[in-house]
DNA sequence: AATATTTGGTTTATATCATAAACTTGTTTA
DNA sequence: TAAACAAGTTTATGATATAAACCAAATATT
């Protein structure tokens, strides 16, 4: 009856990064820590999830001389996330 | 931006079990199980986390000669899963 | 009648995970 | 030149979800 909540996107912070990477083309680290409020040394290990499972690609690059780590969402992690959000309709009723 | 997720409901058999007493007067361990297909043990856990922080009650009585587990959500567990709905909907998008 | 199985759980052990703390490398600023 | 800051990464730890093992009583089997 209750279906499965994919664990990789069951975690607060990695929902948080796709739920924006759902809404934006592209957004860097420091962006994505401040959004969500999160450390930096959280972010980087759920970064490395997401990325890991192909849910996001990440490429670092330097802008000036700094460097800047950009994230954006694949198809399949906007599939994913998609069906995460379904699954989870039956549990909260809507 | 991000509100918490209240971390006692934001785990997958906890949220199924109040997703469960949101909507039914009350439910016994039996049908819990079944409903939830969760092992009894992790079930015993899950339910004594939830009664510990009053968000359900907890009764043991005998039906015949069985025992038999009830439960039912509290009025606090009602409004704190009502809360974590509001809070997911921010992630989600809906 | 004795034994095995099922029912309805609880307790304990383990493996994973989220998170924070500590560290690194390079860049500004005082 | 030293101190502070930026942008991360790596490592350590504590919590958590889950399954495995266990228990007591009832029912079914031989």
């Amino acid at each position: 009856m209750f279906k499965e909540l994919n664990p990789l996107l069951h975690s607060q912070l990695r929902l948080a990064v796709m739920s924006i990477l759902m809404n934006v083309d592209e957004a860097d680290f420091v962006y994505i820590k401040n959004t969500t409020n999160s450390t930096a040394g959280n972010l980087s290990v759920q970064i490395e999830k997401l990325s890991a499972a192909g849910y996001i690609e990440v490429t670092k690059k330097f802008e000036g001389r700094k460097p800047k780590t950009s994230c954006r969402s694949t198809q399949l992690g906007q599939r994913e996330f998609a069906a995460y959000v379904e699954a989870l309709k039956q549990y909260i009723g809507i």
